[in-house]
DNA sequence: ACTAATAGTTCGTAATTACCGAACTATTGA
DNA sequence: TCAATAGTTCGGTAATTACGAACTATTAGT
């Protein structure tokens, strides 16, 4: 695997974390992540939207732990992803919760 | 002009404000509007960002008003800008103020 | 060890989007 | 009426995104 550059807390954007969480796709990952406070593998994380070639997920995933929103952790054969809720909270307060702790509709 | 489409409160939509939030010419824009409480044209508005193409801007503008984050009210030539703080809390309770109260290096 | 299955990434191409300069509309003021 | 200011629209090109196909890597079955 390519090794990714997946930014230190001091180094988190806040308008690549808005951009990442600009897509519905992305925003539907990172809501599931969140809510369930579980580490999920990329396919079990997008069970909302089935019909996307994984090749499109790939992609999706690889801007979020660009954008920091993500940390993932090889076990086996499958990526576990979580959110890295602390280093974000840790440098923009709340952001996280404003945005992801409600029912918005997302379509 | 042409008629923009502004969506209404109950239409807002999250992830279009994030996807406009998540340019960094665009975050400066309603960043400004939003700190300096008043309401600027479009080449007041952009003062860290001079050398942008008007029509670029233009376009970055349009995003913002059909994302629903601002709207536009004609005055003489020029278009006053202003955030739609009400709108945007009423529907995203606290939303602007975790993303925009802070001095975020944006780059 | 060999094979098959699962999980992701990478690559090439097509489609979509973004940026810029130039030309345009609209309003104001001399 | 003419010039200046403020924005929008258009056309071409550059950059980005989505997809399927081919690839790597790990695990499980035999």
């Amino acid at each position: 695997m390519r090794q990714e550059k997946q930014p230190r807390t001091e180094d988190l954007v806040i308008t690549d974390i808005l951009s990442a969480l600009g897509d519905p796709v992305r925003f539907a990952i990172v809501k599931h992540l969140y809510e369930n406070k579980c580490q999920l593998n990329c396919t079990q994380a997008v069970t909302p939207f089935a019909n996307i070639a994984k090749s499109t997920l790939s992609g999706h995933f690889r801007v979020l732990r660009e954008s920091g929103l993500i940390s993932v952790r090889k076990q086996g054969v499958e990526n576990i992803n979580s959110v890295r809720v602390d280093d974000i909270n840790s440098r923009f307060p709340n952001l996280l919760n404003s945005i992801l702790s409600n029912d918005y509709s997302i379509t």
